[in-house]
DNA sequence: CTCCTTATTGCAACTTTTTGCAATTGCCTA
DNA sequence: TAGGCAATTGCAAAAAGTTGCAATAAGGAG
C-alpha cells in the first residue's frame, strides 16, 4: 500500500484534504521510521517537492499530530522532533551517550488509570520523555 | 531568607557563580511560583536589570535547569516554560480551557521502579506532561 | 586590598519558528 | 466535467532561540 492510499483516506475522514506537500512530508516520516526534526523533515521533502516553504513544514507537522497521524517528541537536547504514528510508546534516552530507546505505553497503563480517578480529568495525550544512563555509560562511571 | 543567601550557596557548591543576571532570574521564578516561558523571563528581568540579554537569559534557565534550581516543563502549546525547582511534580492540562494541575511524582515511583529494572537504564530525569480534559470541560462536551 | 584565573556576559550574526494575508487548489456538487 | 467554496499554501516580515568570540567580573589566593 502506497503512502497515498494509506493516509488519504485517514484525512478525508476528518475532513481534511491530502495534498503534494502533506504527502512528500508523511512519505518521509514513513519512510524514514524515527525522529526527524523540523529541519530535516524540511530538507528531505523538499527534494521531493521544490518549492515546499518551511511555514508548511512547521504547519504541517503540527497538523499531522493533531490528527494523529504523526507524534511529537522531545529529544535529548530539547526540542521537538517527530515520528510516524506506529503504536503507542515512549523514549528513554541516554544522557551521556545519546543512545535511544522505546518505552511501551503498557507500562504506563495503570499509572494512567490512578491519575484520571485522582484528577478527574479524562486523559487524552501527552508528552513523555526519559531520560538516564544507559547500561554501558553506567559502567564507564564507575 | 533572600533568593541571594538561598541560592548563592548552592552554585558556589557546585563551583559556580552567583551574578547579577542569575539573581535577578531566579528572583522573578522564585516570586512568580509558576512557568514562564523564557521570553517572559526575558521582559521582567530585564525590568530589574536593564541590559540583560535574551542570550543571557536562554543560557541562564538551561544552566539553572541542569543544576535544579529550576525545572523545565511543556506548556499547553508545546513550547519549554520554567518554573523554580520545588518539590518534584509534574503536569496535567486541559486541552480545552487550558487549566493546569499538579500531579505528585509519588504516583509515578513504581512505574519508575518496574521501567528502571527492564531497561537496565538508570534514571536521572524526565519531561512529562500529560493532557486531557478537565471535569468541567467533560461536563460540556456531552 | 589587590591580583589573577576563568566562569560568565554582551554583542552581533545567524538559524529556527511563527504569523497574517492574499493566492491557490482540493474535492464536493450539480 | 465544470464551478464554487473553503481548506491549504507561499510569501514576507517578525519573533524566538542559538552560537562564537572578545570583554568583563566573581571570588579565591596572597
Amino acid at each position: 500500500m502506497t503512502c497515498a492510499e494509506e493516509y488519504t483516506p485517514q484525512l478525508r475522514a476528518r475532513g481534511y484534504r491530502m495534498t503534494p506537500q502533506r504527502l512528500a512530508i508523511l512519505h518521509i516520516l514513513h519512510h524514514n521510521g524515527g525522529h526527524l526534526s523540523p529541519v530535516e523533515v524540511f530538507d528531505a521533502a523538499r527534494r521531493e517537492l521544490p518549492g515546499l516553504t518551511e511555514a508548511t513544514v512547521y504547519r504541517t507537522l503540527e497538523f499531522l499530530a493533531e490528527n494523529h497521524l504523526a507524534r511529537p517528541a522531545l529529544n535529548g537536547n530539547g526540542h521537538i522532533a517527530y515520528e510516524i504514528a506506529r503504536h503507542e510508546h515512549h523514549h528513554l534516552i541516554c544522557r551521556r551517550c545519546g543512545n535511544e530507546m522505546e518505552v511501551e505505553h503498557a507500562i504506563l497503563k495503570s499509572m494512567y488509570a490512578r491519575l484520571e480517578s485522582e484528577s478527574g480529568y479524562r486523559l487524552t495525550d501527552r508528552h513523555l520523555t526519559f531520560f538516564g544512563l544507559c547500561p554501558d555509560c553506567q559502567k564507564g562511571e564507575l
